[in-house]
DNA sequence: TAGGCCATCTGGTCCT
DNA sequence: AGGACCAGATGGCCTA
């Protein structure tokens, strides 16, 4: 499933059903990145199911001569990248090893140096040029050749050293990109996120997440004004860390009836998730139309009978403190809150019911925002923006601001 | 078969 | 000097 077939999906499934779908893949949605679901159960896949990831200790496994002292054997090629003959992970094959703490499955793939004759297993790369170059070396004195061979031995090891490295670099890389996968709600799928569509989920989220808390400040600000101070509004800061007692692994189950999971940007073909059409798909949801008058109404929102397991499930238990505030955070819809901040928040939403639905937010942007929190892979958030505008407030003067606790 | 995604190798560059 | 980081190249796997 491409970016625009994900599109697709958000834009055009029936809501319910895409929350049964969202429940069924979560059941089956292992946190080393499987999913379960083979090839053949799945329907409308594009994409196959995770595959596995080749993680091998080459340079243990490695079996290249590293004798040679034939420094023609060796690449001396400085030529650069193009004339490499890769075969990377050429061992998965034959070894099936993988390193300690690797939450990816071997990649069951014979792709790389194994199928190329002759090899599997040396690494260095060796182009025809090179092998030109350096044979040239083969008339040199014997103490040059000597001489040579170390380097040539010194250099493949380095080399190979160098590409070990360079591999844990980018598996320590490709589990933070996993941690990222299970931390971000999403819409499940068949395959996992790609790369590009991790990077983006997780920043729409931040984005979205954001505005929702300079709303609430401004919302509550607001409050206050009109309040002359009487009642104290619930700071942001005093929802994070309450788990509510009720929700398992610290609430992070959420459940609510009005929520969407949309993140309104660009995906990397230039679809865009259509939060508006999301949400007309059903009729609890809030739209931007109607999130003007619900911009204090979020807090509402009673949790039913949708119970849906997310990743965050999984995560949260064991995320440090501070992931842990963050994802309290978007349990602003209610159930994260204690019963006399429920009382205020009341008195708040019905003054402020009374007096406005338009909250003018960081300068003269009239915005209405309606939240709805649940949905699910963890966490719904739709952000409807009323206005001329459709756009966010302008918040970029104290963009950062609700995160620098995190930093 | 083309295109997307990915893992790996590789050499260059930057930083400590 | 050595390691981290980066980007280009290559090839495998998979689906449309």
């Amino acid at each position: 499933m491409n970016a625009t077939q994900l599109t697709e999906l958000m834009s055009s499934h029936d809501f319910m059903q895409l929350q049964q779908q969202l429940h069924h893949n979560n059941n089956n949605y292992n946190t080393d990145g499987h999913n379960g679901l083979s090839p053949e159960s799945a329907e409308g896949i594009s994409r196959p199911v995770r595959r596995a990831t080749r993680r091998t200790s080459q340079l243990s496994n490695n079996t290249c001569d590293l004798e040679m002292t034939d420094s023609s054997s060796q690449s001396d090629d400085t030529s650069g990248g193009g004339g490499s003959s890769n075969g990377g992970g050429s061992s998965t094959t034959t070894n099936g090893q993988q390193q300690g703490g690797s939450q990816d499955n071997q990649r069951a793939s014979s792709r790389g140096r194994g199928q190329q004759p002759g090899n599997g297993s040396c690494s260095s790369s060796l182009t025809p040029n090179s092998a030109h170059s350096s044979s040239s070396n083969a008339n040199s004195s014997s103490n040059r050749r000597r001489k040579g061979a170390l380097n040539a031995k010194e250099r493949n090891l380095r080399r190979l050293e160098s590409n070990e490295r360079e591999r844990m670099r980018m598996h320590s890389l490709n589990d933070a990109f996993q941690s990222l996968r299970e931390v971000i709600p999403h819409v499940e799928m068949e395959r996992r996120l790609s790369k590009i569509e991790t990077l983006t989920l997780a920043k729409n989220y931040i984005i979205n997440l954001t505005h929702i808390i300079l709303s609430k400040r401004n919302e509550e600000a607001a409050a206050m004004e009109l309040n002359s101070g009487a009642v104290g509004g619930v700071l942001l800061s005093n929802l994070t860390a309450e788990n509510g007692g009720g929700g398992g692994l610290g609430g992070a189950t959420i459940s609510a009836n009005a929520a969407t999971l949309c993140f309104e940007d660009t995906m990397p073909n230039g679809a865009s998730y259509d939060c508006a059409l999301l949400a007309a798909t059903d009729g609890s949801l809030l739209n931007a139309s109607a999130v003007a008058s619900t911009a204090s109404s979020m807090q509402n929102l009673q949790p039913q009978s949708m119970h849906i397991q997310t990743p965050l499930d999984h995560q949260q238990a064991n995320l440090p403190h501070h992931q842990q505030a963050m994802l309290s955070h978007v349990h602003m819809g209610g159930t994260m809150l204690q019963p006399q901040q429920q009382q205020q928040q009341q008195q708040q939403q019905q003054h402020q019911q009374q007096q406005q639905s338009t909250l003018i937010l960081n300068g003269n942007t009239p915005v209405g925002v309606g939240v709805g929190i649940g949905v699910g892979v963890g966490v719904g958030v739709g952000v409807g923006v009323g206005g001329s505008s459709g756009t966010f407030p302008d918040v970029n003067d104290n963009f950062d601001e609700p995160f620098r606790e995190f930093l």
